[in-house]
DNA sequence: TTTGTTGCAAAACGTTTGCAGCCTC
DNA sequence: GAGGCTGCAAACGTTTTGCAACAAA
């Protein structure tokens, strides 16, 4: 599905992206691009726009514009953790991953497991292309195990 | 980690649930957990709001404040699909099913595998008790891949 | 030159909250 | 009776939008 990546692939992926839909290619984007590149982990859009006021100065709306060309070329996915913030995570150079999320407290943590990605990555049909996929397992943390015990 | 149920049962588990949790068993929580039991696929609040102003009248607010506490107990799930609204789904009484997201169209389908469901649902953690799970493939629906072809 | 994109601020949207009255417990 | 829960409307925070200026093609 997708392998450890350079900058410059990533750009290229980008790049060919906006070609291909007629979209110019401004230094705004590849600006964002860069700076989740050069993030681990999730991130909001605002915390990038935060992140990003000491180097490339860009605002928020075109922050959100541009999440959702990378969105759509797939570059990034969308993550329905947290209440009211969109979380990101880019879909380029991680490991592949899945999600521990507790039901209780939010926590998100991270796993990986060749078997699953395996089985999910064979997986084939007749009219459906995929490129990259999420997963999401429910339940309690050891923490909060801990603390519904207790009581 | 879940089976086809009657309503009888679902409402005993958010009773079990509410007792527990010292919350008050009212009206307006089982008539909204009834009305979910009713529905098939996602949902929203709001569209569920309005489905309910025939029978049983409840605020907005209330089935915000319900939601929150199915999915405490693990009643529902909430998905990331759509832009702004928030999706929810039951976890009783469906097909054990995976979603297929279009990243372009962001269309939604669901299909079944019962090898995916198996290696997923045997994954033991040491840390980490997990009781549901939700998996989206992303990519190109048949329709998306057409348009493209045609360009 | 053309027209898509940007920044800004205002608007829109889903969701949460404050509060008075109500109804479980 | 006490206090959690409800409905309502106002408030909140995130995301989107309208518009004039700008710059990629």
């Amino acid at each position: 599905m997708k392998e450890e990546l350079t900058f410059e692939a990533v750009r290229d992926v980008f790049t060919n992206y906006l070609n291909q839909k007629k979209h110019r290619k401004t230094p705004e984007r590849f600006a964002i691009l860069k700076q989740i590149f050069d993030n681990e982990g999730h991130f909001d859009a605002e915390s990038l726009y935060n992140q990003m006021q000491n180097d490339y100065r860009v605002s928020l709306a075109t922050v959100y514009n541009t999440m959702e060309l990378l969105l759509d070329c797939g570059l990034i996915v969308k993550h329905p953790f947290a209440g009211q913030t969109s979380q990101f995570e880019k879909t380029f150079g991680n490991n592949i991953h899945h999600h521990l999320v507790c039901t209780k407290c939010g926590s998100v943590k991270e796993f990986s497991d060749k078997k699953i990605r395996t089985v999910i990555q064979s997986k084939i049909f007749s009219s459906f292309e995929s490129s990259h996929y999420s997963l999401y397992l429910y339940g309690l943390c050891k923490k909060c195990q801990a603390l519904l015990k207790q009581k």
